[in-house]
DNA sequence: GTTTGTCTACTCGGATAGTATATGTCCGAGTTTAGCGGG
DNA sequence: CCCGCTAAACTCGGACATATACTATCCGAGTAGACAAAC
């Protein structure tokens, strides 16, 4: 099971929108990162759907991101890009075969989808924890504290 | 970004096997659980491979455990299924592009595949918390205590 | 009665098709900006 | 000089092919037990 190749892509343009001043076009931003401008585009127009970002269409127009950096987890932008459900779904196979357990006393959840639950729950805790604000620090302290600025410079500049 | 179903039907036969006094063929526990049978045969291969349970051919032969069901946990079973790596991989786009890293600069590596990084080991750690014998036991008083005896029961008869 | 050999039935194991999801691409709808003409 | 209109260029948005991985299946290799015959 491998996450899509999107998420590390979004999540790199939500770190360079949070150094934008205005709107930026899906073109640049892939143009930034190297990587394929349509397919790009199909991730983001998920992400404007989930409300981390909004768009702006005409000429000037873009993505932004709809709220403060600061105040967008990790985990609001892998929900969007993944989608609804989490990665294990239980198909009550208890109810099955001829030791079905009868549905009247299914009443609590069946422990492997309890397992499961638990562990999908701590990972969203874990992702929940880091915003787009701390990858943003974090990048620009790996850098020596110049990546940031490069990425505002690289953005004005036409 | 979904799960193998076949994790969840080689779940519960690592229960079932738990139970068994001798080893018994991937076609019971297909029979037991009302699943396909070579499809299930599938996953108890790439199990055996991992060394989660062992194999024994020919006449009286199938799958048994290799360690007491309180020795495997959740996350063995699951490593073992799902393949080696993780969720995510990291391709490294920092250092494409016109503002692209170099190379020498990135001694650690990016803050965005350290957050995935924390949240995969927080998955991991939740999952190796729980034995295939915990998971028994939660089975067996989900049912009121006689699960457990109707398997051994079911795995005696024939 | 014991031993040996064969033989059969049963097991796993890997190689082989079909289907859903992820990847990658394209062109059209809509909007904003700029330019131009008129007042 | 200011206002309104027109037109063009640029943007996003969803619809359309391709690649990868999951799902499902089959048949062959190998082994353990059962049976029969010989001693």
């Amino acid at each position: 099971m491998k996450l899509s190749n999107g998420i590390e892509w979004v999540l790199h343009c939500c770190v360079t929108l949070s150094q934008a001043q205005g709107p930026v076009p899906a073109q640049r931003l892939a143009e930034l990162h190297d990587i394929p401008p349509a397919y790009l585009a199909k991730h983001l127009q998920v992400l404007s759907r989930a409300g981390v970002v909004h768009s702006s269409q005409g000429q000037d127009g873009g993505y932004g991101l709809t709220r403060p950096p600061g105040e967008i987890s990790v985990l609001d932008v892998v929900a969007a890009i993944d989608g609804p459900g989490g990665f294990f779904r239980c198909t009550e196979i208890r109810k099955r075969g001829p030791l079905a357990a009868a549905p009247e006393r299914c009443t609590t959840r069946c422990s492997i989808a309890r397992a499961m639950a638990d562990a999908e729950l701590a990972w969203n805790e874990a992702l929940s924890k880091i915003t787009i604000a701390d990858l943003a620090e974090n990048i620009d302290a790996d850098s020596g504290g110049t990546a940031l600025g490069d990425v505002r410079e690289w953005l004005e500049a036409r």
